[in-house]
DNA sequence: TTAAGTGTATTATATCCGTAATACAGTTTC
DNA sequence: GAAACTGTATTACGGATATAATACACTTAA
């Protein structure tokens, strides 16, 4: 089962797109699984204090992209192959790493300055190693 | 007069955030300084080929922020000391690099990882040195 | 002084986002 | 089989975003 203990909602991006984010980023960290049940759309949305058809456009988007599938009637579960996981990580890298770039040069930050931010900034916010 | 040569409308925010966020930036690398006078709403809403009322909102929140100044019949111009410079480096590297930390590490990523993967794109998007 | 440009305000419309309340058919489980 | 849960669809409402069309008073420049 996919969890959402980590999930939170936070910034101006809408709910939906958020929780598809969660989830693309979760099979690149590979924390969610091919195979893996994700929990029903109302039982999601009474988890996260959020409207059912919200997580339902979510779920939506992520089976048009091919990322999860639903049956009527039954649990959605993540159909997250190699190939796909590859595709997602080199998609979200090379679009998280643009935009990050980009407001740098446009404050006019060197190069060496974005990389002494970054190690600087790495171990001041929770997370991971 | 400020210019902006250098902006273009893209991604999901608001045009008008983007808006204002240009002009922040430009503030923070020294492009845009006090004194500037800015292009009229209508000007400058025909240069982008956008709404003047979407130019607008963004010059009066500049205006509520004391970043520019109006005076009813003149134009618009900057205003902007080294303090609020200071102020504006600080929010907006702070805001960026936990947006882009936070993304690599739900992706699991190291902070070498991370580290490498800004030295390999630095290059390869335009922009500035 | 007159004309042009400017900031400011209003009303209307359309789309997207999120919520709310249902409804119905399919599946799982007992 | 029956109850509970599931995916799916519909309609309605409010707020934010963006466009469109005006209108008015003020400043600037000819």
């Amino acid at each position: 089962m996919v969890s959402f203990e980590g999930f939170a909602i936070s910034g101006s991006l809408p709910i939906y797109t958020q929780l598809i984010l969660y989830i693309k980023r979760g099979i690149v960290a590979g924390t969610v699984c091919g195979g893996d049940e994700l929990p029903s759309r109302r039982v999601l949305s009474a988890l996260l204090g959020v409207n059912p058809n919200t997580v339902q456009k979510a779920y939506h988007l992520l089976e048009e992209e091919g990322i999860i599938e639903s049956r009527s009637g039954a649990r959605s579960f993540v159909t997250a192959d190699g190939e796909l996981k590859l595709r997602l990580r080199a998609e979200l890298l090379e679009q998280d790493a643009a935009a990050w770039i980009s407001a740098m040069k446009q404050m006019g930050l060197t190069r060496e300055e974005a990389l002494r931010m970054t190690e600087v900034m790495w171990d001041k916010t929770g997370g991971e190693a």
